[in-house]
RNA sequence: UGCCCGAUGGUGUAACGGUAGCACAGCAGAUUCUGAAUCUGCUUGUCUAGGUUCAAAUCCUGGUCGGGCAGCCA
């Protein structure tokens, strides 16, 4: 089954659900749903991967159907295992589960093969000599219909015995390839005779060097579709204008996926043969955002990012290494929709879907990012003690933790302000704050450097607000974080900012997406000052320190020495309102 | 210049011939031991011109605009 873990948003109709319900209600391949999902493993899945993902499995889960998880290997030259593992790991996190083993395409290359040759017998494809250029002056334009080549009326025989001798390894790459005989005065480019198989020397990660001929995908798909009885087989757009060659491969020998489907699809063999649907839906695009995968592998290969897993990048890995939860991903995807409308979505829904998750399970701690030295002159020297923190106002059962408290204390830079701005809330000269969960301090004056600089905030505080509330009710308009001096852990914090600073980059004309980078989009902030409970974090647990954002330790944590990533700040509107005034 | 697809507030979507709704963003306020969260209110929309109909975002026709298609990539 198609499971998945988590509570995602409530889903709304769409028109693929629409679709399958029809389907259903018409009852269409028995009543059966069985999705797919075909990455091609020559990258790392990303943000708008997960949205295909969430649609496929999605629709699966939905009707009590199965998604298979498929690799689209079809082409040995760009793709390599590390993809492979590192697909299966993203999907198994998005919190899916794929019907069956990791289906390859290569697993039906035989069938591929075999179905060639069928083709072949009923005439319907040939071998044909014209190599790449002459087959593109062939094919005619978006205007002008295509000329037939001069090999498009071979015998049957002849055909076959090029092709086997094609499979044989006789000819070099390019100089024979197998055509679909369609038509070459089609209005779709796609039916003008496309290739199906061609020569490729290259060793595939799996099948090494079994094979020196590859399928096409637009052959291989419907194929790979049949044979593992998908129903439904939900693209992107772009797919769109090649649905009829879809079509036509699963059309002219129908008899052979009745045979195959038993013998590949790994279903009891008394279901009945399913014929797949082609269905496409717009894929996501994002605000900042870059989403082509050559774009992604050049940032890793020219070292603009360090490695898929960059928490800047919008890959599943960097998005989880960032401190992504699969819920706020899945969230998401149910709340961008499914359209055939080519849309740009704001990366703020994202951030949203993230925050919204990220506030009801995470862990509440406190760390100040700026140190500034805050001693508090009538609580005794050398003496401390502990106070009680809740972990998660959303969450009470979260519990709650101690925090050391004493005498030297450090607060964050920009809550001190020496001549307050309007509607300040926070400490200055006189004003009195609430240190969270602790007490009531007021600012009795500064210690300043020769450079006339506050290395030093004196202040005093008032034992009846233990806890954080006064006795005489009187209130205080702010409350700040704090970490004791003495029982700080030191740890390094990376700031991360969108990687590109541009709406959309990569679409403006002349302009290299890699000049619309975010110069700061990585700030690593090291001598951050963080509460004892932070000291062995587990990474990827999603934490919020207080008043600042959400972070997650980092793999790169060592003992005593924790390092976290900020996933997302906090929303902030006292920024607006120090802005404004 | 051909074919295919699409068009609803700033953004993403819903409305299946019958009151244009939701979310994000923005703005204003309430509340708050996180200037977070929460709550309340507000601004902003059916690409266009015809047609069908008692009634059109929805159906039809023309136009406009946007996307896709000429790899032996997927």
């Amino acid at each position: 089954m198609a499971g998945q873990a988590g509570e995602t948003a409530a889903p709304a109709m769409h028109f693929i659900r629409q679709i399958i319900a029809d389907d259903l209600k018409a009852g269409a391949n028995g009543g059966r749903v069985h999705t797919r999902f075909p990455p091609e493993p020559n990258g790392y899945l990303h943000i708008g991967h997960a949205k295909a993902i969430c649609i496929d499995f999605g629709m699966a889960l939905e009707n009590n159907g199965r998604c298979n998880l498929r690799m689209d290997d079809t082409n040995p030259s760009k793709e390599e295992v590390e993809y492979v593992e590192s697909i299966q790991e993203d999907v198994k996190w998005l919190g899916f589960n794929w019907f069956g083993d990791v289906r390859y395409a290569s697993d039906y290359f035989g069938a591929c093969y075999e179905y060639a040759e069928l083709l072949i017998q009923a005439g319907s494809a040939y071998v044909c000599d014209l190599n790449s250029e002459e087959m593109r002056a062939h094919r005619g334009t978006l205007t002008e219909p295509g000329r037939e080549s001069p090999h498009r009326n071979r015998t049957a025989e002849e055909n076959l015995d090029l092709f086997r001798r094609m499979r044989a390894g006789e000819f070099p790459d390019g100089v024979r390839a197998l055509r679909a005989k369609i038509d070459m005065n089609s209005p779709n480019i796609h039916m003008r005779d496309p290739v199906i198989y061609r020569n490729l020397r290259s060793s595939h990660h799996r099948t090494g060097d079994a094979w020196c001929l590859y399928p096409m995908y637009d052959y291989a798909h419907p194929i790979e579709d049949a044979l593992e009885g998908i129903t439904h087989s939900l693209c992107t757009l772009e797919f769109e204008i090649h649905r009829p060659l879809y079509d036509w491969v699963l059309d002219q020998i129908p008899e052979f996926f009745a045979a195959a489907q038993k013998k590949y699809s790994g279903l009891p063999p008394e279901t009945p043969p399913a014929r797949p649907q082609q269905r496409e839906f717009a894929r996501l695009n994002l605000t900042y955002t870059i989403m082509s995968k050559r774009k992604l592998l050049e940032l890793v290969k020219n070292g603009l990012v360090n490695g898929w897993d960059d928490p800047r990048m919008p890959t599943i890995s960097g998005m989880r290494r960032r401190g992504y939860t699969s819920t706020a991903i899945r969230n998401f995807c149910e709340k961008v929709g499914v359209t055939k409308y080519n849309s740009l979505t704001d990366v703020a829904l994202l951030e949203h879907c993230l925050r919204d998750d990220l506030n009801k399970g995470a862990c509440r701690r406190m760390a100040v990012l700026e140190p500034l030295k805050l001693v508090i002159e009538n609580y005794p020297d050398g003496q401390g003690e502990e106070l009680d923190a809740v972990n998660s106002p959303e969450d009470p059962s979260a519990g709650t933790r101690k925090v050391p408290f004493s005498k030297v204390l450090y607060i964050e830079k920009s809550d001190f302000m020496e001549v307050p701005a309007k509607k300040y809330f926070r400490l200055a000269p006189g004003a009195e704050v609430r240190l969270r969960y602790a007490y009531f301090v007021r600012c009795t004056g500064v210690v300043k450097d020769a450079d006339g600089q506050v290395t030093e905030i004196r202040c005093t505080y008032d034992p009846a607000t233990r806890g954080g509330d006064a006795p005489d009710g009187r209130k205080v308009k702010g409350t700040i974080h704090w970490v004791s001096a003495a029982h700080a852990v030191d740890a390094e914090v990376r700031l991360y900012d969108r990687l590109f600073k541009v709406e959309q980059p990569g679409v403006t004309e002349g302009v290299d997406y890699r000049a619309e980078m975010n110069p700061d989009s990585l700030k690593v902030v090291t001598g951050v000052k963080a509460e004892p409970a932070l000291a062995d974090a587990k990474p990827g647990d999603p934490l919020q320190f207080e008043r600042t954002g959400y972070f997650c330790a980092d793999k790169d944590s060592r003992p005593g020495a924790p390092v976290f990533n900020r996933t997302v700040t906090l929303k902030d509107s006292w920024t607006k309102t120090a802005e404004k005034s």
